[in-house]
DNA sequence: GTTTGTCAACCAACCAGTTAGTTGCTACCG
DNA sequence: CGGTAGCAACTAACTGGTTGGTTGACAAAC
């Protein structure tokens, strides 16, 4: 019964999906201990404040991200859609993404996110160098490209009254394409 | 002194900056009030609560923005562009759209959102139908396209270091030149 | 018996929303 | 013109409930 290992185990879960859901701001410390069928001071023995399980939450988050979607620099329209299937089936990545970008603007940077992307960099770099990717974006520019074309439907918001008209193969189908086009010679 | 509209635009305008910054779980009503230089009781009497100041502050917010960015269907890619210079002169406009995203998905859909929208499909569409515009895309596909480019700067987490090491024209180039390369002929 | 995990109860600060009372403007009356 | 009644604008102080964070007592494992 007991085991301490576990309890943080269940935090770190509800803290997930209540911070994913609310924010920092909005998150309640009570209901994420109630989730995790423990106590508070469980809560705050492991992860010292609201803030610091917070920011575990996002690295771990960021952590198994970058490891389950790895970038083909052969294959960008690809990684596109592989990265839209993420956001599709484990939208809390994104959420605390989200949150993170405008609750904690100065928040220490996640080292997890920077290495990642001096990889990705590196990698990009080196394929356009032995040609086998169009040199007419740099390495930072297409990265952003396909972030932003690779969550564009998650973050539209609903007015536009999107989500229902088309399946997500259509929208899918979209993002991929329009890396496609994006890398294309000429 | 005593000018009940002025004071309503002053806590309009203190609100706006206040839910820009913190959202709404954020935002402290005291602090709205101090910084519209008046009480609270009355941002009670003109707004009946802290979700409709909210939703009051989205829709002026909406409402000026569409004013100001009418779409050009002849020219998507400066469209693009001066999406981009208004997310980069007024960042509130974005930072409450994503608020409102996150923390009232359910709430009442902005009827100045949903109409300029219908007008900006149906434009598209004139524009296609009239050869004018590439039908590579629907026009709900090159909306979606266009408005996650044109904010994929302002959306991108800070970690990618990016922010600093490319100006505010270079940035400005790669929306434009990205829109155009999606809806070019081929 | 000592360490470690667990919990109920507690606390001070905070926060959205209310109320009872005051102030300044103005339209009407003489 | 001078006085004043009425009303909208405004305010200080309060309320009931919530929140992040703490503590001291107890129980289980070793």
């Amino acid at each position: 019964m007991r085991d301490a290992a576990d309890t943080k185990r269940r935090l770190l879960a509800a803290a997930t999906e209540e911070f994913a859901e609310r924010g920092i701001a909005g998150a309640r410390v009570d209901r994420i201990a109630d989730a995790a069928g423990c106590n508070k001071a469980m809560l705050y023995k492991y992860f010292t404040n609201k803030d610091s399980l917070f920011d575990t939450v996002f690295g771990e988050s960021v952590g198994k991200f970058v490891l389950e979607v790895p970038v083909d620099t052969d294959d960008l329209p690809g990684y596109a859609g592989k990265l839209f299937d993420r956001y599709e089936e484990q939208p809390e990545t994104l959420r605390l993404a989200v949150w993170h970008r405008l609750e904690r603007p100065d928040g220490k940077w996640v080292t997890e996110i920077v290495l990642a992307n001096e990889i990705r960099l590196h990698d990009l770099q080196r394929a356009q160098d032995e040609g086998r990717l169009s040199k007419h974006y740099t390495p930072m520019e297409l990265l952003v490209l396909i972030q932003s074309i690779s969550t564009a439907w998650a973050t539209t918001n609903s007015e536009l009254g999107v989500r229902t008209t088309l399946s997500r193969e259509q929208r899918r189908g979209l993002v991929v394409d329009a890396v496609r086009r994006l890398i294309a010679e000429q």
